[in-house]
Order: structure tokens, then sequence, then C-alpha cells
DNA sequence: AACAATAGTGCCTAATTGAAACTAAGTCTA
DNA sequence: TAGACTTAGTTTCAATTAGGCACTATTGTT
């Protein structure tokens, strides 16, 4: 007998939220957001404000944030073939929470920094 | 030459901002906060709430928590030995900017799931 | 003709994640 | 008192994922 079988099983395999918070939270997504936060960028653009990116990450975060309808891909026919992203009425709706996490970053990085030390000073 | 050699990098991969995102925004983390956020838990308390986390992910992901000063982590001498884990105030400070994102998450889950079909329909 | 830039793709290895078993200390049951 | 169960992990190994590097194809430049 269970001691406790009321016990709420907040986040199971399949919730939709979770999910999705998988796919617009990760490390590359967030970061792409904020580039073309300042204007529409082209593939190359875009992975030369990211230190680090390989293309293979660039353009499989790009796709799924394109399938997810958070930025918008659009395949101008000039001299060299330029791809342009750009953000999406839906992208510009995640912008305000994101900023929210970015600027929480930024206030308690310091902190973060003094809780670290504090930590790691215990672990003799 | 480069043709725009003022072009801004805006992410370097030594970026604090960038390095504690990374801390903070993944999977488990926000999972583990949400559940803490209904008053303190038990480490086998929260492994129930959280379907499909391993024990050492979860270790890994607490004392990540932990060493970030977001929450805290009480070893009470009972029976078979306690540990309950709680937020600190810092991390009630991040829970704000959580919820933003996860309050987007379920007003745009089916704009997102309209887009997600859209864009499966058009790769034939 | 050779070289650079465009936007990718493909292969292979390195790093991370997760599943399952194990540890250790104490409680409860038969 | 042996056996099973609880607690909170750690360890080991396998699988998944991520990243580095090389390659394609097209156009423009020198």
């Amino acid at each position: 007998m269970p001691k406790d079988s009321a016990e709420t099983k907040y986040f199971t395999v399949d919730c939709p939220n979770r999910l999705l918070f998988a796919e617009i939270a990760d490390k590359w997504s967030m970061m792409i957001l904020s580039v073309l936060d300042t204007g529409p960028h082209r593939f190359n653009g875009i992975k030369r404000c990211l230190e680090g990116v390989s293309q293979k990450s660039l353009t499989q975060t790009l796709r799924k944030l394109e399938r997810n309808g958070i930025i918008s891909r659009t395949v101008r026919s000039t001299s060299p073939v330029a791809v342009e992203y750009a953000m999406t009425p839906l992208g510009m709706s995640l912008l305000g929470p994101y900023r929210a996490i970015y600027t929480w970053t930024c206030v308690n990085l310091s902190e973060v920094n003094a809780a670290r030390l504090e930590y790691d000073g215990r672990q003799t």
C-alpha cells in the first residue's frame, strides 16, 4: 500500500508544455532569438554572432524554430543565394518572457557567483 | 579584408550570461523549480513528480541548483535520513521569469501546433 | 582558371544522458 | 534474527546526442 497515493505527478513524459519547453528553452534557440531580435539575419551572419556553433547545430536549431513558427526562412534568388531568417509575430511574443530570464541572469549573476564560492568552500 | 569588420559577436563562449543561462534553463531545472514552488520536497518526492528522471540526473541537477544558490539542501537526522530541498529567496526570484515562459507555452501551444502542421505539410 | 562566399549535408568521434544495478544505514515484519 | 523495505544517493555501462571536419554545389571575383 503506498503511503501517499494522492501524490500528484506534475510532469508526465508526454506533457505538451514540457515538450514545447524543451524545444524553445535550449542553449542555441535563445541565443538565435536574441540575435534576430536586432533584425533579420542570414545563415552565416547568425553563425558569426554565435561563437562556437557548428553549421550542423545551427541548421538543426533554425529548422526547429522554423517548424514551431517562431522564425521565418526566406530564400532570395540573388547572386549567391541568400537565405534570410527573421522573427515571426509568434517569435516576437516569446521575446518578452525570454528577456525576463536574460535580465534575471544579469541582475543576479553576482549573487549566483557568491553562492558558488560559498558552496565550493564547503566541499573542502 | 572582411566585408563587415564591425559585425558584433553577441555571444562569446565565455559570456557569463550564456553560461548561467545554460545552468538554469535546462529541461530538469525548470521542472524541479516548479515542483519546489509548491513547497519543500524530499529527494524521492521530487522524483515521483518528474516522470522519467533517473536518480543520477536528479542528483546532478539538484547539486547544480544548490551550487548556484537557487535551492537549499537540508539533511534531517530522522529514522531513514531525510533530505529536504527547498527554494531559496534567489530561487524564488527566478520563478517570475520562469512562469512567463511557462505561461507562454500554455497560451501559444495551439499556434505552435498549427505552425508545425503547416511546416510538415510543406515538406511533402 | 583558381579562389572566396553563399547555405547547407554527411560521416565519425567525443561528450552527455539515462537505465539498471549496487551501496549503506536504519526500520519493520514474521 | 533473517529478510525485505525505506531512505538518498553512487557506479557502471550502453545509447543517444552534439560537435568537428570535410565535402557539395552554385555564383562572383581576380
